[in-house]
DNA sequence: TGTCAAATGATAATGATTATCAAATTAAAA
DNA sequence: TTTTAATTTGATAATCATTATCATTTGACA
């Protein structure tokens, strides 16, 4: 984790970014969330726990520069909230999303699903695909009626 | 088109809801851009051409309800701005969407391309699809270098 | 240490959308 | 045809996520 902080703000520093403690905490509350899908909201109470002074609209700004440098993804789910997610190191492909439309937990799929539809698209479409995103809303594994042991994936993060 | 208006008016009278002409100016501006991707307030001044008294609220309204009636799909491309869609009738899936980086476009792609990938979904997650949502971010046929005969599919509508 | 441009925080502003409420309207019953 | 009840409307206020503004602070470099 550390590491991981580390070049990232090597990455900020290469790009004449300052390297403020506002950014930092706030990488550091990403981090520690990998798992969860926060809102702006969220990471500014996080990020308020460990550096009480920041403002809501540093968060906002902070987010938004690092979407830009691609360490951060922000997706929408339609709800006028926007989600921000750190971007696996070395991911060249944004993961999938899981709604359950019973309990609202949000699944993901790491592995990327697209490489067929992306080369059909690319082909016959002539699109030059560079980022996607792939949701499903469904019922998750947890709300069905039966269980169904051994169809958990070590991929699958629960959010 | 009337008759796709016929229909519509049936299913919303089937489920109790009263036809007024509101709603009717409203669906006749969906099926007439059909190809276009609406923002509730292209739709506002589309219909007030038409209906010069209608008021905002209602269009925001009409197409909240066309939505739960599965009439209309909602759609987000993380611009802020809810777009809404008038669902092919008959489609049991909607539709992707290639949105270019270059110049905006917007292109369709009526074709399901997530059969595969919705397979292994619901068997290897265990997650039970009701929607989905597919879009790609890239640069589209007109914005490439090249020019690419024989690519353009019927299916692709430009928005 | 000084300089300077970037970054900050508080708060106002913005824009998409929803809530409110009195009035209008639709559809069904009489 | 009229009445009635419930839904729907339009104008406008309210809400909320986000961005703009501006004086002050700060990080990085010389």
């Amino acid at each position: 984790m550390e590491q991981r902080i580390d070049r990232i703000k090597k990455q900020l520093q290469s790009q004449s970014y300052k390297l403020t403690p506002q950014r930092e905490a706030t990488v550091r509350v990403l981090l520690e969330h990998e798992d969860d899908h926060l809102s702006a909201e969220d990471v500014y109470m996080l990020v308020k726990e460990k550096y009480p002074e920041i403002g809501l609209a540093t968060v906002y700004r902070t987010l938004e520069l690092l979407t830009e440098l691609k360490v951060v993804d922000k997706i929408n789910f339609g709800d006028g909230v926007s989600r921000y997610d750190l971007r696996q190191e070395g991911a060249d492909h944004f993961h999938h999303h899981l709604v359950c439309l019973e309990c609202g937990a949000v699944d993901e799929i790491q592995e990327d699903l697209l490489g067929d539809v992306e080369k059909i698209v690319e082909t016959r479409w002539n699109f030059h695909i560079k980022d996607h995103r792939l949701t499903f809303h469904g019922i998750c594994h947890r709300c069905h009626d039966t269980s169904s042991p051994g169809h958990e994936k070590s991929e699958v993060h629960q959010k």
